[in-house]
DNA sequence: CATGAATGAGAGTTCATTCAT
DNA sequence: AATGAATGAACTCTCATTCAT
């Protein structure tokens, strides 16, 4: 990659950071070409050298926060830990990336409402895919005995939404930091699925 | 209550039970005053004869739905039913009464970005009135001895994280109707706290 | 037609008539909605209450152009008259009504530069209905023995164009009235068919 | 001339074209300043070394196209041909030369839209010019007794009409080749001026 | 010379809001 | 009480134009 097509992605990925942050505090609707731009010293104009449309780069940006997950969660799936405790550390990364990227946006919404077509499909199956890692990883858990007999998907569902739940109401000021926090959430959570 | 008044509270009901339908299904700023009018089959002037603006017309609709969720809790907590009971039956008339409503709105989002002034106060006030409630029931239970210690904020949120996200997942076509599945999400959630 | 459709139509057709003035004059991408509106003292918002979009507003005072035309031409067509002074009487009032609605954008322009789908079908349906109206007046009347032998569809371009080229050259304050101008320049053209 | 100038002229030479192409097909204000550049594998700014705006650039394309149909008339003209012959063969250039560079921009409309000033001025006198050729040489025909007495202004701007006209209507499809079909229309108007 | 990147003015469009009827 | 019509502010998007490299 050359120097220019680096600085050129280098924008990029600046422009989708600075959309996932405002969107993550505004919404979309509420977010405007102009605040994105802004953030960066830029002009609305100039993000359309980067990006189509602004449907165009928000999609762009939750892909991305998406990928970034499913990264995490197969590292972590990776490794060699028991289940409990892979399970675990899949909510503690899960949690400790939701606050860091204040990314609570197509995590905590219908995307319905805001993609369709060749994107939405596209969101859902990232989605899915990740949902489905931590589907697997309880239904394995219960196969091999340490987890109790649960409803996968139930269970599932109830994790991702007390984590996905933690930016409503998660404040740096508050008495623990982030990552004592999200072990916190994550030993309750074990306790559903524990023997 | 003269009929000319009882006919405006009915009309001003009507239009906030459509605002709450639309709202929960398409959002905030993507849902117009055009179509909650028509579904009434009103235009949309008129509804600037019973609310102010679309402000209010969408703080008096999430106010109401908070308000009848704090009235559901508190007749629950009068009932005289054991601590895990108890608490079983707060957790699947929020999620019954969810589904019904579709009201994921206020509840699933910063009503921050929505709301502002005195209007944020009294939707905050709500909000924390019920997250009291279910954080009292805990804590009762832990001291009666019936719920294992735990920190009674992070598992309040925990819980309603997992009940408020059901309105993403649920779908009426579902091997589950809502009252089994609210059934089988409130055992599971049980678990974090019973001993 | 009650009194308010009256009232709502007689807005859109002056809405129209201000769009076909203004792009005769101006052309279609230079002639802003504000403009439109302005010359009825409206805003150019108010548009939308009655034209879905630019294109539509265009499209359909376009159509209104081309559909006065063929009735016009119908009417002549179903004269009485003999085929010389049928087809100069065509020609006379193509040449007059031209003029008086300065109507030169669709008569001269490729249509395909501005619409497209069912719009452009339309618009080419009844320009090809237009023409073929003069074609078979032309073909007619050498069969008959009143024209002399020529290729009807040659000679059906030349006469249109040099009737729709009059826009680009006539002034009011020559020394012609357009009377005289559209019969002048009429036998002139008869002379192409004439024996 | 430098070689350096040489470069440079055929590069203004090339953009010229490439414009001349486009806006005779999308129109002005279709055309984009890239579009004109990508075809000639070059980008917008470039295009800003060799042309003031945009305005100069189409100013400048529109002014060849001109000169260049004043220099083929006089050509023509310089000839050595009965008055009939003539001015057929006037025509039949003009039909040939409009075909071959799609030219049918400044020709086919008000140059009023689009310059002003100076500009302007240049362009009407050489349209001007062009007509008053043709003018010319009708009235030198009558006067030889070789043309029936006409209006000249009149007969030559229905000329004109006819032949700018076939821009709009010719298809290099159709069962006649270009020059064929100049001829066809130049004898048919030729039969306006003949006795 | 050429380009990549940025700019900003201006266009079309949406929609909450108003108000005479 | 309701509505039709109009408004205007705000937003997205386009594109001619500029300029450092």
């Amino acid at each position: 990659m050359s120097l220019r097509e680096k600085k050129v992605a280098k924008r990029k990925k600046d422009l989708l950071m600075s959309a996932i942050a405002i969107i993550g505090e505004k919404g979309y609707h509420s977010t405007t070409m102009e605040e994105i731009a802004s953030k960066l010293l830029m002009t609305k104009g100039s993000i359309y050298y980067y990006f189509k449309d602004k449907q165009d780069l928000v999609y762009q940006s939750q892909k991305i926060l998406l990928e970034q997950s499913n990264e995490n969660i197969e590292e972590v799936l990776s490794e060699d830990l028991p289940y409990d405790e892979k399970l675990k550390k899949v909510m503690v990364v899960h949690i400790e990336y939701l606050i860091t990227e204040q990314s609570g946006f197509v995590m905590g919404t219908n995307p319905e409402q805001f993609f369709s077509g060749k994107q939405l499909e596209t969101i859902l199956m990232l989605r899915d895919r990740y949902g489905n890692y931590i589907k697997q990883l309880i239904a394995e858990g219960v196969k091999e005995g340490v987890f109790t007999e649960v409803d996968e998907k139930i269970v599932r569902n109830i994790i991702l939404g007390a984590m996905n739940w933690v930016v409503t109401w998660y404040s740096p000021n508050g008495p623990m930091d982030k990552t004592t926090l999200a072990k916190s959430i994550s030993n309750y959570l074990l306790k559903i699925v524990l023997k």
